[in-house]
DNA sequence: TATATATTTGAGCGATCGTTCAAGAATTGG
DNA sequence: CCAATTCTTGAACGATCGCTCAAATATATA
């Protein structure tokens, strides 16, 4: 006999995950959600909870959605390959809400807070580098880069490289294609 | 015949960069600078006009000593041993406010907003990658580093792995040391 | 010491923050 | 068509935001 909600939970997810992604925490207000999710106050924290909790959410399928990509992208091309092209295509993304990384954005912003979402932000980051390490180690496997490297320490370099390079393409997208091509090309003389 | 302030207006500033770098741009209040400054609004506004020409102030301050601080060290120790050593200080720098870089973070922060002190932050950061130009440029006339080499890109790709490396280091500065060696590892194969 | 000039003080401004809640609207099962 | 249940709506809450300003206080000159 109930109504049913009018929204559609993970499209609205979705959208929250690119508001905060481009604005941030501080800079995303109620007032920006309720417009852009076209929910009022009432609607909203029905559906979520609270502003922080919408924010977790937001968070988790970003790192979902980034982490599928990856290993698709993997599976399609080999590790290697999959690591060499990540930078170009962070670099490359035209509609992306940012080319920073949320999780990146998000750790900066709430850190010295000590805020909770911080606190899953670095998770999030290094479920992210396991990621790169599991790659990094299958590459080893298959023999494309060499033996006596560690992939967990190659995975780390990776990870700050890219969190700099996203950074770097925030600012200027010509300059960052030529950081990622180099970051690329430094993982053909692993 | 008046009276003069009870502050020293320069160390108001080196706290306020300290405060901002740490906190942020929007978690930084009046308030929290009142307190850590002993200032009541008044002096406060009289001083220095608003929060935002306050943060411009901390911003310049904290270009201004970056820029001194790896000059000075060039010329001790030789430029491209200048830049070999960077990315080991600012890890190792265990009292900084944060490990981040502040120009990073208020350019990431406040982009979205397109707050003037964005685009301050960004014209800093521009600054200081030409301050890194000039010393592969002179590392490169000393023959220190290949002659094929263009400055202008090493100091992109630096100044990228600087960031990515400083993000890293306020989350783990073990892995950031290992990091910090990586980088300045990569410079001796130029 | 008297006077002129600055600084310091703190109450309080309007705006916005995240959030709550009661009332009205809408849809489903019987 | 009725009744039950949920969703939607929007006014409004207390807190905090950056900031203003007039009164009180302190100091330097004459």
């Amino acid at each position: 006999m109930p109504r049913k909600p009018a929204y559609d939970r993970d499209a609205l997810i979705a959208r929250a995950r690119d508001i905060f992604w481009r604005q941030g925490w501080a800079g995303t207000s109620l007032k920006d959600l309720e417009r852009e999710l076209k929910l009022k106050p009432g609607s909203f924290y029905a559906a979520f909870g609270s502003k922080d909790a919408l924010y977790a959410l937001a968070m988790e399928r970003y790192v979902h959605e980034g982490v599928e990509r990856l290993d698709a992208l993997a599976r399609d091309i080999g590790p290697l390959e999959a690591l060499k092209v990540q930078p170009r295509i962070v670099v490359g993304a035209a509609n992306a809400p940012s080319k920073a990384c949320m999780l990146a954005k998000t750790y900066a912003e709430l850190r010295a807070k000590d805020h909770e979402l911080a606190a899953k932000a670095s998770t999030h980051l290094t479920r992210m580098k396991a990621c790169f390490t599991e790659l990094f180690r299958q590459a080893q496997e298959q023999g494309e880069i060499g033996p006596d490297h560690n992939p967990d320490r190659l995975a780390a370099r990776y990870q700050s490289d890219l969190l700099g390079l996203r950074l770097s393409a925030d600012r200027d997208p010509t300059i960052a294609s030529e950081i990622a091509a180099d970051i690329a090309a430094d993982l053909d003389r692993l």
